[in-house]
DNA sequence: ATCCAGGTGTGGG
DNA sequence: CCCACACATGGA
């Protein structure tokens, strides 16, 4: 299959795939519901997968997506994510399940990548996060995930007693509403289930990252700020515009 | 030893 | 509305 598409770029920064996924060597994999495999990997501009389906692989890399007008519109009058697209282009947003992204970033809270990762392959059976029900039940000792532990539990346990899919249906900010209601999920985190869990493009997760990214390239101090900033600048498509950034300030450490 | 990591909950001005 | 602080864990 052929796509405008960084997979290594996509798999590895710092979205649900980099907890979830693993690699060998140049392919990505990881077990699907039904304990089958799914494989994906590139080369020479073309994409190639194994065990799924293309319309499983067109929306976990939400393929549909049109890169070049997402571009258009976030690049105008603005050098910055002019330089993040040129550095980073073909990076895509991934559309993940909304619990496994939603374990995932509690489990990020406070945390670094490589230990968040560690914490969710703890939380895994047959490839995928433990369901709601058994993770409320489960004993999380041996996954060390410290004062994330007690948020998970009550989560899973709210989530198991709720139509927690249904949340997509609703708008964002009534379905960010909802889902700060669960505990250990505040802005940040409700950001990026809606963004890469539910696939809101809107959605515009602001964490240590994107706030040092606001004030070294834009000059904005106040998270409140940065999120009214994102939304005016580059609505539709904010989602994309916090990826891109994010991987752009990770980089130049300003 | 001290700081930091894709923050949140809580309490106080 | 804003800010300070605690919160486990482990690597730098």
């Amino acid at each position: 299959m052929r796509a405008l598409i960084n997979l290594k770029l996509t798999m590895e920064s710092g979205q649900p795939p980099e907890f979830l996924w693993n690699k060998d060597g140049e392919r990505y994999w990881r077990e699907l519901g039904d304990g089958s495999c799914c494989y994906l990997w590139q080369r020479d501009e073309e994409l190639l997968y194994q065990g799924c389906t293309e319309s499983y692989v067109r929306e976990f890399l939400r393929l549909d997506d049109n890169l070049e007008e997402i571009y258009a519109v976030i690049s105008a009058e603005d050098e910055v994510m002019t330089r993040a697209i040129e550095r980073f282009r073909g990076l895509r947003i991934t559309k993940n399940d909304p619990w496994e992204t939603l374990v995932a970033f509690i489990c990020s809270i406070n945390n670094n990548i490589p230990r968040i990762r560690r914490n969710v392959q703890c939380l895994l059976s047959g490839g995928c996060v433990l369901p709601p029900e058994q993770l409320a039940a489960a004993d999380l000792t041996r996954a060390k995930l410290g004062f994330r532990e007690s948020y998970l539990k009550a989560t899973a346990e709210r989530v198991a007693n709720m139509d927690f899919e249904a949340l997509g249906k609703l708008n964002y900010t009534e379905a960010k509403q909802e889902l700060m209601k669960l505990q250990g999920v505040g802005e940040k985190v409700a950001d990026c289930v809606l963004l890469f869990g539910f696939g809101y493009l809107e959605a515009f997760p602001v964490d240590v990252w994107i706030a040092r990214a606001m004030r070294a390239y834009y000059g904005i101090d106040k998270i409140k700020e940065m999120r009214r900033f994102a939304r005016e600048r580059w609505h539709p498509y904010e989602g994309y515009a916090q990826q891109y950034l994010y991987m752009l300030v990770r980089e130049e450490k300003p």
